[in-house]
DNA sequence: ATTGGCGAATTTGTAATACAAGTTTTAGAA
DNA sequence: TTCTAAAACTTGTATTACAAATTCGCCAAT
């Protein structure tokens, strides 16, 4: 493969390798073709593979190993940003109280702003909770609602940051699950009725409850 | 250069090269040592030495170029994390709207939880932003005051939350640090104020007021 | 002395070949 | 059928060679 007037040819083969990655020619834990495949199919010297596919594995989109061959690496793990990751251990406490600072109020403004689309997604997030099987099921339900009440703030960022912060709230509740049963569905109906009443007050004050009562359960098992 | 036990040569190539990046053995904009000096001084062959390399252009941290020599790249542009992205043009409302929720209860639980020490940086803040010569000064230390109150309120995600979000504040004053001025003193005096009295209920109210008046100030020019 | 150009030395980019080392497949024997 | 061993395949490393781009120094001409 002789030089191109734009780009070298590692760069080529590299843009092959990481276009058919993302584009889902190759999915995580497919291999991809031997070195000498595509050495063949795209002309090049195994000293420009290889080049290539060392920039692959420095990104991190693929793995080689010896006598087996190159593999596409499974998705970044959820990419907690920089800032966040020492909030890895955060205390717990602190943790509820900025859920309880920030999904209370959004509770209220989902009560002056909440469309009728919303209240339906909320009403099934509830009934997913109550006929979910495993504890695992509840718990996605469950935050799914919450997730619900954050878009029906209508205000972008409260839901940015509740997505961000999401992962923290989900390793939170890693083998607590099951402390959670489906007690907190009784406290979702409260919310979910004082939104489409447009009651604020209660929105907020129900959903001050809820975090309370999931606080107790996790924090005093 | 062998094989070792735990990792072929050109991991321990890339080691021994990313390692002296990131101790700033050689700076951003340094030339690394040519590829033959390398493989002299680590015994490796070429193919081991480019192979590193490789990996260190895909994962940005160096460039190599024909005929010059590979140098070290500029640390990664400030990274905004992938999910807050979107956020850059969020309308002016939904950030204030954000603050005021988040930077209110910052106050109230900073009248509780404020040691003296909080006390005395923000009064030094304070009168950094009354000495301050240029807008940049005062809109920094104005900023600054905002962060102190993230941090007395003893709360690690309000802090995290509020660095995370500062570039973003810092974007919107953009163009209209002129317009702030020194009116914001008389706010964050009356703010100190509260917290020092453990008055929760004013250092609230204190802060709504302020992010209410720094909105009009902004939105309406 | 300064400037100009030209060629040599450096340096990275690509290729071809060879062998080592690890894994998988296959053929054959028990 | 099952187990074993050889063959085939695959990545890791080394060597050599040349191409292509840049830099440097030397030398000549002005």
């Amino acid at each position: 493969m002789p030089r191109s007037d734009l780009s070298s040819a590692t760069d080529q083969v590299f843009d092959y390798l990481s276009r058919g990655i993302a584009s889902g020619t190759w999915k995580p834990g497919d291999k991809l073709p031997s070195e000498a495949q595509l050495c063949r199919q795209l002309g090049a010297s195994r000293v420009t593979v290889r080049s290539a596919i060392s920039r692959l594995t420095g990104l991190g989109l693929a793995r080689s190993q010896q006598g087996r061959g190159t593999f596409v690496c499974p998705p970044a793990p959820p990419p907690v940003p920089d800032d966040l990751l020492g909030l890895q251990n955060a205390d717990r406490l602190s943790v509820f109280e900025f859920r309880k600072i920030i999904e209370s109020e959004s509770a209220a403004l989902a009560a002056i702003r909440a469309t009728s689309a919303d209240v339906l997604e909320m009403e099934q997030s509830i009934l997913g909770m109550e006929s979910g099987k495993s504890d695992e099921d509840v718990a996605e339900q469950d935050m799914a609602f919450h997730c619900l009440v954050a878009r029906a703030s209508g205000n972008e960022v409260i839901l940015r940051i509740f997505q961000v912060m999401r992962s923290i709230y989900i390793q939170m509740f890693e083998d607590n699950v099951s402390l959670l049963g489906k007690t907190g569905t009784e406290h979702h109906r409260r919310i979910l009725l004082a939104i489409q009443t447009r009651d604020m007050q209660t929105a907020r004050s129900c959903m001050l409850d809820h975090l309370d009562d999931t606080m107790r359960a996790i924090c005093r098992p």
